[in-house]
DNA sequence: AATATATATTTGTACGTACAAGTTTGCTAA
DNA sequence: TTAGCAAACTTGTACGTACAAATATATATT
């Protein structure tokens, strides 16, 4: 395992700081030089790590003030759920796996075109739905190349994990992507996952995602309904 | 006018010499120490302003090879259109006015609660029509808040330009936002403007703009078609 | 000519200093 | 008590140095 910049380990702890509540929103971060000295690196070392949580969203920084905790970002591009009527907070999101994840072959992903080494290597699919208090409002296919995800096929893939299990275990970290977005009416499959009536209004959204390994991307399409609950995503 | 700094100053300059494609995609920016002499500031500044085209998605940089341009980002979030089946590219996009920009009062904005100073300052608003080879596919509603834009209602108001109407002519820069999306039926003002039958899906962003004045934000309601056009965007 | 090696170039990391600019805090004087 | 002011604190800008790591280029060797 190689050894992570100062900046880097210093980011990582912070933002590990603030993932787990210790430091919570509206709270000051230690000052520049306090984190410098304890931490034993240079104000610049400081900053660089500072400046990476200001870009994720994590804290905003007020000259003569201090860096202000901004809280735990949205995920990448449009994740998160949002309650038309009310806050969605506690309401119960339940995830199913349809079927089990499985290698197959691909020779295109949604509208997106692969490169010859991801035709060659298969991918790994799967799809899940999702429910929120009993309601399916989210159907998703998710599809990786078949190349260094030892053990993958029997891990757990719970909503919110999926990213975390790649960056924790395959040291793939997703830096950006792009996604189609289109409002079209349900389809007999879909009519069936989301028990709606012929025409019913559906968000598409097909999804490529750029990782930090060179050649190395997640495709994904997503259906939701959009009833009581928007898609909500912060940028 | 206030005197920028100069790791913004090279940064306008470079992101302008991008914009205008000068520099290609793919083309190599001069080396750091090469700008650090050219441009009298020292390369730590010069790597503060390659810092922020690499964020804002204009170049990439690579150890030991240099800076890559990558080209002009799409718009924050999501702006840009594309094609299911072909390439937008030359395809006509002309922009109508419907109305006059004026100032109004406003009590919310979409689902977005406003500040005490927004509802008592009133709003400037404008709805815009926008087609693509004479077919409308989007029709859009934005709101401002009646602060420190003077003579914007006389202004022109191009799909493009706002954003960098806003920057240069009043220094307002949009730094993020949230947004909502959803998948509805076209109700009847949409069912003219788009000319389709009812029931048509069509897609909603209600979104709210943060920028970097305090206290002001731009709000904005979106309704697209999306039969052959996907909203599309990067993250 | 092809390959291996050494050199130069370029970005990455990390340290340091100094001062400017904005905010907070505490002190002093009215 | 209040108001004003000075000091302390915090982030922003900008300069400098040094070396590491990755890439490109030129050179030498086979």
């Amino acid at each position: 395992m190689a050894e992570l910049p100062e900046h880097k380990k210093l980011y990582e702890a912070l933002r590990r700081l603030i993932s787990d509540g210790v430091y919570a929103e509206g709270d000051l971060l230690p000052s520049e030089n306090e984190l410098s000295s304890v931490h034993g690196v240079a104000r610049h070392t400081v900053r660089k790590a500072l400046d990476r949580l200001v870009v994720d969203g994590y804290i905003l920084k007020h000259q003569g003030k201090g860096s202000v905790v901004k809280g735990v970002p949205k995920g990448i591009g449009i994740l998160s759920l949002m309650s038309t009527t009310s806050a969605v907070g506690d309401n119960i999101l339940t995830t199913k796996i349809i079927g089990r994840p499985e290698v197959r072959a691909w020779k295109e992903a949604f509208t997106f075109e692969l490169s010859d080494v991801e035709k060659e290597v298969g991918c790994i699919y799967f799809e899940r739905l999702r429910s929120l208090n009993g309601k399916p409002v989210f159907y998703d296919i998710t599809m990786l190349p078949n190349l260094n995800f030892p053990r993958f096929t029997s891990l757990n893939l719970e909503n919110k994990s999926l990213f975390d299990v790649l960056r924790t275990k395959y040291q793939i970290e997703v830096t950006g992507g792009v996604q189609q977005i289109f409002a079209i009416k349900a389809d007999a499959k879909l009519q069936e996952h989301f028990r709606v009536r012929p025409g019913h209004p559906v968000l598409r959204l097909n999804r490529k995602l750029n990782t930090n390994k060179m050649g190395v991307y997640i495709y994904s399409q997503v259906f939701c309904i959009t009833d009581e609950l928007g898609l909500s995503g912060t940028f």
